[in-house]
RNA sequence: GGGCCGUUAGCUCAGCUGGUUAGAGCGCAUGCUUGAUAAGCAUGAGGUCCCUGGUUCGAUUCCAGGACGGCCCA
């Protein structure tokens, strides 16, 4: 008789199939699923069944991305975390529908056209002739990223992406700038801005290049009056009082002091640029820094202490400290202009440094952006004494028709013929020069539109409208509250070409700009048919209305002013722009970099609060940096910046969706090869996993499907148990916390291929295909498996569909695409989880005998009274028990005793002979026919009898 | 330089309001399996919980200072 092995019985088991391969092949079949998706409008289906349904809106609103070069990987992680959380909701039934948009005016885009086109000088091309180039190239980058992110497998409205060019948008834009004028919230004012003499043209920062340069370096008093002065010896500390310990005393003798002297007082400046000096307004001091008074021959002298030293030189060795005070003690002081009749305040500033100078900072509002700021929080008078050409104006008296360079000698001579000057020199320093002509540039003071943050009490109430926001994290309110604490006054205008035009007109007669609302509205109608283009095109009458005449001088001449809006003022109203309709304003949430606190986040709220009086957000979630493996920012030039299509490319998109998913993604998180790598096995777990629970179930009709109440009692628990696990990932996607679900998810399919996959091989491949038993098992299987693929398929979206595809049809039914089945509810049961641990330890350690291993062994297990009450009340009776247990524990038989203490198992050798087939140790041959197999299997295979 | 945030096994991360041997997954080592097989199961090793002080009977957990890293600003 031949040898009869198990290859024989092979073909007669139920082997699981699936044509859901273990190779991913992510890269090929990615594009072609999103295809399928687009082609099926499986989105779209969704949201109209959704709202037919009568599920609630739920909108996520898109932060434009800035349409200029490739996505990386930070784009990735934060248009993916979007995604996840608009499918999220969208699997709850809920209204979730996604618009993505674009952000496309702009320097960059503007500055990156130039370049294409080879012109250095924008004024030497035709505005409308460069708009429409600029349009060109962004529209490049549009359509590129676009195609990117809808790659990355991403949900929305692609179709109707907002642009902040279209002319719908443009007209909102300029809705929102005539709201704000019909609200008085608008007005013109003055700001340092950089300036290049020999172009005549403002500057933006990217346009400076910084060379070295021969500069004078001058320290310059600033004189104290007698009323002053004595003010200042009320604020100071003088030196004995500080060092004594009778304040009586110390304090009579400080009185004598100051009551003896009448030395002169002066403030000690050092500039290297003096011809700042005629815009002079003020001497900006460190609030927390300590200046002392220093007697030097003659005279006295403020400086701060640190640099005493180095300011004083020569003379600090016979100088003598006076009096201390800090810079906070000495606000709102002044001192003498040292050229002109005027005072120049004591104000305090926090970039005051103690490395060079002084210590005390000559300040002039009109030649310097810090100075500006200082200006605008004092209230400084903004002394602007020089012209485009950078020749002083008559407001500089005797300096007027001089160019500044120029007038930097006669300063120094005057300062030093009136005394005020106290020591002269020269250094060479990095300073600011023009790109294209590569003369140092100036800062000048020039005229603006400004959001006023203070009128109508708009700081104020925007902070307020904080409150009503929820921050992920919790800390984002206070970052917010910051940022607007600090706003300043929000300039609006720029001089450049691409962007929206705020349709404000010149008076020819007097020249006075005019942002008038009823313009405004008239300028946003004719955009919205003519794109803003219109604006360079039209005559000026076209925006004037009947019988509007200059409010200044009653003129009736106008012509456009070419100021365009600043693009965060544009990206700042989308939420106006694109929550229209059947998009609720406010938006559910926004989720963006951290930085957006900054940028976003704030330029949405301050509009949102000036026009709509609330909050345009609901829940603003911030993502963190994408660094790379060792927490360093990603560089190209250090070869770890990855483009997110380049990544793509080589992992697949759903290996890097779930390395969102692993991080913790509020923070910063790391990116490269070696997590990635750490990432696919993880990826293939779960993929093997489900490959699993596919291949079992594929002979299973729907009409064989068993109910949960009448499955076998291991069944029945499974289902239970991956309710709890649904509960968890569901409750962690209601909390914006896509890690913990994917920690959920990895424990579900960890513990379900350990325990219960493992006990069913036996029954799933040796019974009867149409066994009860067997049913219930595919019945729970599909159950878990529909679970799973929901709950995952936000995360994994590809894997998820491509497992939902490779199910029968007959068990998909109606549901054509995995984005129609609805996110498991799931269930927390605590007894659920106590009998599986219950279990799962049992069969750790049964398999943990390397002597006896699964069949071979009969395991003689001593339950403790508390876990045989425990399975007695899953299993129901002691023949259910034994059999489940057996099952469970992957065993050929089972002796049950009971444990005084605690359950205790041992593996003992089973009865009988390995079964040829069923593999389980049985009496073999009582089918003479086939003497290698048990009769169950015998019965089974060639039927009873 | 300022504000904010982070630092727990090789990697990604849990550790609630301070309390017994600090956990998971992956990786690694060892064993098993070869009827999920470029898979599956079990066991095990691996941690000064960034450092230094302090509060406390007791701190990874609270407080202060510092180091390193990040973001925003200057």
């Amino acid at each position: 008789m031949s040898e009869t092995t198990t290859r024989d019985y092979r073909d007669t088991l139920n082997l699981p199939a699936t044509p859901f391969s273990m190779q991913a092949h992510l890269t090929k079949r990615e594009p072609e699923r999103v295809a399928w998706w687009r082609e099926r409008g499986t989105y779209a289906r969704r949201l109209e069944r959704n709202r037919r349904e009568g599920g609630a809106a739920w909108i996520l609103h898109d932060g434009p991305p800035y349409a200029n070069g490739e996505l990386h990987m930070g784009h990735f992680l934060n248009m993916v975390l979007k995604d996840m959380f608009v499918k999220i909701n969208l699997l709850g039934g809920r209204w979730a529908k996604f618009v993505p948009g674009w952000d496309m005016h702009g320097l960059p885009i503007e500055l990156e056209t130039l370049k294409h086109l080879g012109i250095k000088d924008f004024h030497a091309i035709d505005p409308l002739e460069l708009r429409a180039r600029c349009a060109e190239r962004a529209e490049f980058w549009f359509e590129r990223q676009r195609g990117v992110r809808m790659r990355m497998g991403t949900f929305g409205d692609y179709e109707h992406a907002y642009k902040t060019v279209s002319p719908s948008y443009e007209a909102a834009i300029v809705d929102a700038i005539a709201d704000l004028a019909e609200q008085d919230q608008i007005y013109r004012g003055l700001r340092a801005t950089l300036w290049c003499m020999h172009d005549e043209t403002a500057l933006a920062e990217a346009e400076i290049e910084y060379e070295n340069k021969k500069s004078p370096s001058i320290y310059v008093r600033f004189p104290f009056s007698a009323a002053q002065r004595d003010a200042l010896f009320e604020r100071v500390t003088t030196r004995h009082a500080a060092s004594s310990c009778h304040p009586e005393r110390a304090q009579r003798l400080s009185a004598e002091r100051r009551r003896g002297t009448d030395e002169s007082v002066s403030i000690l400046i050092w500039t290297t640029t003096p011809w700042t000096l005629p815009g002079n307004a003020a001497i900006a001091l460190h609030p927390e820094a300590s200046y002392g008074i220093y007697r030097v021959g003659e005279e006295l002298l403020l400086v701060a202490q640190a640099l005493a030293p180095s300011a004083l030189g020569e003379k600090f060795a016979g100088a003598e400290l006076v009096a201390t005070a800090t810079g906070a003690e000495l606000e709102n002081l002044s001192a003498r202009h040292p050229l002109f009749d005027r005072d120049s305040k004591i104000v305090l500033a926090n970039y005051v440094d103690l490395e060079t100078g002084t210590g005390a900072v000559h300040t002039a509002p009109g030649h310097g952006a810090d100075d500006f700021e200082t200006g605008v929080k004092y209230r400084l008078p903004v002394v602007n004494p020089v012209d485009a050409r950078g020749v002083f104006t008559a407001e500089a008296g005797p300096y007027a028709g001089t160019s500044v360079f120029a007038a930097n000698e006669r300063i120094i001579e005057d300062l030093r013929a009136s005394g005020m000057l106290w020591s002269a020199g020269e250094i060479e320093h990095s300073y600011p020069h023009c790109w294209r002509c590569h003369n140092p540039v100036i800062f000048r003071a020039t005229s603006q539109w400004f959001i006023a943050m203070d009128r109508n009490d708009l700081r104020a109430r925007t902070l307020r409208a904080i409150d009503s926001v929820a921050y992920t994290p919790e800390w984002g309110r206070q970052r917010q509250a910051q940022m607007i604490e600090n706003h300043p006054e929000w300039c609006i205008s720029r001089q450049r070409t691409w962007g929206t035009p705020i349709p404000a007109l010149v008076c020819r007669g007097c020249s006075e700009p005019i942002l008038d609302a009823c313009i405004v509205r008239t300028a946003a109608r004719r955009f919205e048919r003519a794109g803003a283009d219109a604006w360079w095109r039209d005559a000026a009458g076209v925006y004037v209305p009947d019988g509007f005449a200059c409010p200044k001088c009653g003129g009736r001449r106008f012509e456009q002013e070419r100021n365009i809006v600043d693009i965060w003022f544009e990206s700042g109203v989308t939420h106006l722009a694109v929550l229209q309709g059947d998009l609720s304003w406010p938006s559910d949430a926004v989720l963006e970099g951290g930085d957006q606190y900054r940028g976003w986040f704030r330029s949405s709220l301050v509009t949102a609060v000036a026009i709509r009086g609330s909050a345009p957000y609901k829940h603003v979630v911030k993502n963190g940096w994408v660094n790379d493996e060792h927490g360093r920012p990603m560089s190209k030039s250090r070869g770890t910046g990855l483009d997110a299509l380049d990544a793509m490319e080589r992992w697949g998109a759903d290996v890097l969706r779930l390395w969102a998913a692993s991080t913790e993604f509020v923070d910063d998180v790391r990116f490269g090869p070696h997590i990635v790598e750490h990432v696919s096995r993880v990826y293939r777990n779960v993929r093997n996993r489900v490959r699993f629970m596919l291949g079992n179930v594929g002979d299973l009709q729907r009409r064989e499907i068993v109910a949960r109440a009448a499955m076998f009692p291991l069944d029945a628990l499974a289902c239970a148990y991956a309710d709890t696990i649904f509960a968890g990932i569901r409750s962690a996607y209601a909390q914006y916390d896509i890690h913990a679900a994917y920690l959920k998810i990895l424990e579900f399919e960890s513990e379900m291929s350990a325990l219960y996959f493992d006990a069913l091989k036996d029954p799933l491949y040796s019974r009867a295909k149409d066994d009860p038993r067997r049913r219930s098992a595919q019945s729970a299987l599909l159950y878990a498996l529909e679970g799973f693929l929901a709950a995952v398929a936000p995360v994994l979206s590809f894997t998820a569909e491509e497992a939902w595809q490779a199910l029968p049809s007959d068990l998909r039914g109606e549901r054509e695409s995995v984005f129609d089945l609805t996110m498991p509810e799931g269930r927390l049961d605590s007894a659920t989880i106590e009998t599986w641990r219950t279990l799962r330890d049992l069969r750790a350690k049964v398999s943990a005998d390397s002597e006896l291993r699964d069949f071979e062994a009969k395991a003689y297990v001593e339950l403790s009274a508390q876990d045989r009450a425990r399975l007695l009340a899953l299993f129901g009776d002691e023949k259910q028990l034994r059999e489940g247990l057996r099952e469970a524990l992957v065993v050929s038989d089972i002796d049950l005793g009971l444990s005084p203490a605690a359950t205790r198992v041992q593996n003992l050798p089973a009865d009988g002979k390995k079964c040829a087939r069923c593999w389980k140790y049985r009496e073999l041959g009582a089918d003479a026919a086939h003497p290698a197999i048990c009769a169950e299997c015998a019965r089974i295979v060639f039927g009873p009898g």
